[in-house]
RNA sequence: GCGGCCAUAGUUCAACGGUAGAACUUCGCGUUGUGGUCGCGACAAUGAGGGUUCGAUUCCCUCUGGUCGCCCCA
């Protein structure tokens, strides 16, 4: 009989199964975070709803349509976070970080939440693992962060791995060049997709992406962003491209990339993976050098990015593996359940694996159990209080001393 | 938020509008306390609510959820 409940839309359980890969993910990127000495941080699952507004912007879809917010009882409007980068600045200045040794180098792991039709790779509740380098306009720092997410998916081995780079550039050279890209489409308007047509004032990019010939026949022609940077932001742009060519990092220049953060300045990038479906991209992110002057801070460059554990658990579709137990303590005997528990007990503080059978199983069926959770040996405690110790390998049994059972199965598990 | 497809045991799949079956899993048995292979048995399901019909798992509607695409992003 199905339970009435269920996970909420867009939600899932983690089950024991999935968590083994999952935790290899977190831990993996811990690892690597470590070393660089990017220091975990963690903030709340919910901010005062402004922080949001202000940080990612009031006219991005995130905060127009994907915010789950909520009042509390003193009336305060609160919202589950949907991005961690805007959080992690908050507490940046409420901790006066910018007084530590710069940059300040940050990590995070943890649950997000937005409320967008799911699909594959797209939850409402999803968890993301993130790094910031919040204090420099070096371009060593954007290359730095790109080389972590790089390495992170090498390490665990994310399939199919494409980096896709861009530049933005500042505020305004990014807004005039809109500008003119709006002009263009418009100049040739009979000869774009109705799609691309429609949404010319909303997201202009998104022609580059277009399949149909005649947006292809405009867009050859059309202006982009990154032939059109100039000064400080082409130098800081070419200076990241040569530290990525350098560390031997491929990437590929895309125009067309496009972040639905208003923070983004300067580099933006995006790690894709062929092997998902329509939710492609597995972690991206880029500069935000306005961001903390945006929440009332001093002017502060920062880079950072995201990748979603859900997408690249789905890329890895790791098949799940059983975990190997060091022993199985069987009784022949009801009687002797008191002396099993005690001795799995005893083998687990000497640092081995052992379990009990807890819903009361004959023989036959313990050492079916412990076949199935793929004990190495099995201790058959018997009624008169010796002990056999079979190995479920070669299926050889003999009978051990009771003074030197510990021993004896410690021994043979080192 | 918009479109397409889908919804049956714990899981994966069957069933011309007419008795809901199977496989895997779980539990038990295969003699007298010993796992894997094999054989036998047991537990166990039509997402919810309406409608059409003598009769609905099957057709229609609504809801819920999933999935794929759009949009967007991690």
């Amino acid at each position: 009989m199905a339970s009435k409940y269920q996970v909420p839309r867009g939600t899932f359980d983690v089950l024991p199964g999935d968590a083994h890969s999952r935790k290899r993910v977190e831990a993996t990127a811990a690892e690597i975070f470590s070393r660089a000495g990017y220091e975990p941080i963690a903030t709340p699952a919910f901010e005062d709803t402004e922080l949001f507004e202000r940080g990612v912007g009031r006219s991005t879809d995130i905060v127009r349509k994907e915010m789950f917010t909520f009042e509390d009882k003193g009336g305060r409007s609160l919202t589950l976070r949907p991005e961690g980068t805007a959080p992690i600045c908050r507490a940046y200045l409420e901790h006066g970080m910018h007084k530590l040794a710069q940059p300040v180098k940050l990590s995070y792991c943890g649950p997000f939440f937005r409320h967008e039709r799911p699909q594959a790779g797209r939850y409402r509740q999803f968890h993301q693992i993130g790094a910031e380098a919040i204090g420099t306009d070096s371009p060593l720092a954007d290359a730095e962060t790109i080389m972590l997410l790089s390495d992170l998916l090498a390490e665990l081995g994310v399939p199919g791995v494409e980096l896709r780079l861009g530049s933005l550039g500042s505020p305004q050279a990014r807004s005039s060049y809109l500008e003119d890209l709006k002009a263009h489409l418009r100049s040739h308007e009979e000869e774009l997709s109705k799609d691309v047509r429609e949404r010319i004032e909303i997201n202009p990019l998104r022609a580059f992406d277009a399949d149909d010939e005649g947006t292809q026949g405009v867009m050859a022609s059309a202006p982009t962003i990154v032939e059109r940077l100039e000064g400080e932001d082409a130098d800081h742009f070419a200076e990241v491209r040569a530290l990525l060519e350098g560390a031997g990092i491929a990437y590929e220049i895309d125009p067309t990339l496009v972040r639905g953060l208003d923070y983004y300045t300067r580099t933006i990038f995006s790690f894709v993976c062929d092997e998902l479906g329509a939710q492609s991209e597995v972690g991206g992110g880029g500069r935000y050098d306005g961001l903390i002057e945006q929440l009332g801070g001093p002017p502060t460059p920062a880079i950072g990015w995201a990748a979603g554990i859900e997408r690249i658990l789905l890329a890895l579709d790791e098949a799940e593996e059983a975990a190997d137990r060091d022993a199985f303590l069987a009784v022949a005997d009801p009687s002797q359940q008191r002396r099993a528990l005690a001795l799995a007990s005893e083998l687990r503080r000497a640092g081995l694996s052992a379990e009990v059978d807890l819903a009361g199983r004959g023989l036959k069926g313990q050492l079916k159990h412990a076949d199935r959770i793929g004990a190495r040996r099995v201790l058959i405690l018997e009624a008169d209080g010796t002990a056999q110790l079979r190995d479920m390998q070669s299926g050889e049994q003999a009978p051990v001393d009771p003074a030197g059972l510990i021993d004896a199965i410690v021994g043979g598990a080192s």
